[in-house]
RNA sequence: GGAGGGUUAGCCUAAUUGGUAAGGCGGCGGAUUUGAAAUCCGCUGGGCUCUGCCCUUGGGGGUUCGAGUCCCUCACCCUCCGCCA
């Protein structure tokens, strides 16, 4: 959620970031005029209730001395029919407003690159050497059900498409992976740990600035009206929600291991087979609470941090700036880091790491107070993903595969395997 | 799932039969002090067209001229019963 600021004061910025984006800007005059309307009427139950309260203690006052004051009850009675019309038409109105402001976007960054789709993202850098093969590299599935790791048929019976079942080393792989990248982010990067739960209430989601935008992307159950995570953000950014943070605590690291579950909704034959796009995954993922000024300091420290992740674990990759119009709803920008895999010949998001400035904080309504002028601001969050596993796992066995169908473990892994080597 | 008790500002706590939120702690600023403590004074929820006004007692709704107080409803917390890995 935006300051309303941008509507009342900075009215061509916002105008100017919707196109940019890509948005319809003629949802900016509605709300111009919906902001007025609510405005007036606000004035105007103000000076009815300022009415009402002064000639409300004048009845207690003639009642107090043994007066009548009926006639005067009988006025008030008209000023609080009144008072109750202009509330009903402002809680209409106000209903209205915020439903749309709702669907206005973050304003990108400056350094967001013009553009309409994710043809447009800008390769910041290369990281890493693609691995040379001496025979046709395998995509995962194929190494993976070769090495009885991976079952997907079983999943499919279980459970439908787009889920998969990891057995012996397999599940063992993930699991290692799990671990170093909550070992690492903690232990290396600074990180403070947190177990959340993965079902959340429906105000958590507006908080995080999942809904009312992606409500279709999520498991929702009717039952009790929780949501399934798609995302440890989510539960990350509801952790200080209506609170004031101390200033000197800040910034606030937080990682958090959660399992992710996602409908998929609006991806019907993409990426339908292997373990790229599916319903269900684990993912370690990092959020940060920081004061204004330093987001975009503690922006580069996150993507230093990810960086590392896959340096340690050797894997060639490369970075990507979204352009405007492939930038997310919440984000002011974002940057994925792209793994490759020479089986499928593709890269692969494993993170996307984004400052929301202080968008997703004003939803979920999470201030500090600055000592220097005893103001509330609100505070700056950004995530990131520290990592995502099964892409991480799919480039695991497509650069480490070798000719006899086995996969080396990277080093970083094998004090949490045992092993060197996943053989069939 | 059932019964009861709770929710007041950052924290803690008051408020006769319904009459318009009183204090304390902590924090910040000031006075005093060589400095600190102690003491004293002020500020310490949000908004607006800011000498002032409006809103704010967990959320929403209702009754009333007027609701922290009465009624309904939802959420959360505590105690007990039931169920349970």
């Amino acid at each position: 959620m935006l300051d309303i600021a941008y509507l009342r004061s900075k009215r061509e910025e916002l105008i100017e970031a919707l196109r940019k984006r890509g948005y319809d800007v003629s949802i900016v005059d509605k709300l111009v005029e919906l902001d007025e309307r609510r405005r007036k009427l606000v004035k105007e139950g103000d000076d009815l209730r300022k009415l009402r309260n002064e000639k409300s203690e004048e009845v207690a006052r003639i009642k107090k001395s043994g007066g009548d004051a009926s006639e005067l009850i009988a006025e008030l009675k008209k000023v609080s029919r009144r008072i109750k019309e202009v509330e009903d038409e402002q809680k209409k109105v106000e209903a209205e407003f915020r439903e749309l402001w709702l669907q206005i976007p973050n304003i990108p960054h400056e350094s967001v690159p013009l553009g309409k789709d994710e043809t447009e993202n800008v390769v910041v850098r290369y990281e890493g050497e693609k691995p040379e093969f001496s025979f046709e590299p395998k995509p995962h599935w194929d190494i993976g059900e070769a090495l009885g790791i991976i079952d997907f048929k079983t999943a499919g019976k279980m459970s439908g498409s787009r889920f998969f079942i990891l057995k012996g080393y397999g599940a063992l792989l993930e699991r290692a992976l799990i671990n170093f990248f909550l070992d690492i982010n903690t232990h290396k990067h600074g990180y403070f740990e947190v177990m959340p739960p993965v079902l959340v209430k429906e105000e958590a989601a507006y908080a995080s600035g999942h809904l009312p935008k992606f409500r279709e992307e999520m498991y929702y159950i009717d039952e009790d009206g929780l949501f399934l995570v798609p995302t440890a953000e989510m539960a990350l950014a509801n952790l200080h929600r209506d609170q004031i943070l101390d200033e000197s605590a800040l910034p606030l690291n937080y990682v958090a291991y959660t399992p992710c579950f996602r409908r998929e909704a609006g991806s019907y034959g993409k990426d339908v087979r292997g373990m790229i796009r599916v319903h269900q995954f684990n993912k370690v993922e990092l959020f940060k609470y920081t004061k204004p000024e330093n987001s975009y300091k503690e922006l580069e420290n996150m993507l230093e941090n990810v960086g590392h992740i896959l340096k340690l674990l050797k894997l060639p990759y490369r970075v990507v700036q979204l352009c405007t119009g492939d930038l997310g709803f919440a984000a002011s920008v974002t940057y994925d880091f792209e793994v490759w895999a020479p089986g499928l010949g593709r890269w692969l998001e494993v993170s996307s790491v984004s400052n929301t400035e202080d968008f997703q904080a004003r939803r979920a309504n999470v201030r500090f107070r600055r000592k220097s002028t005893g103001k509330l601001e609100f505070v700056h969050t950004l995530n990131g993903s520290g990592l995502a596993t099964p892409r991480v796992f799919i480039a695991i066995l497509e650069n480490y595969q070798q000719e006899d169908g086995s996969v080396v473990i990277p080093e970083v892994l094998r004090p949490y395997m045992g092993i060197d080597v996943i053989k069939a």
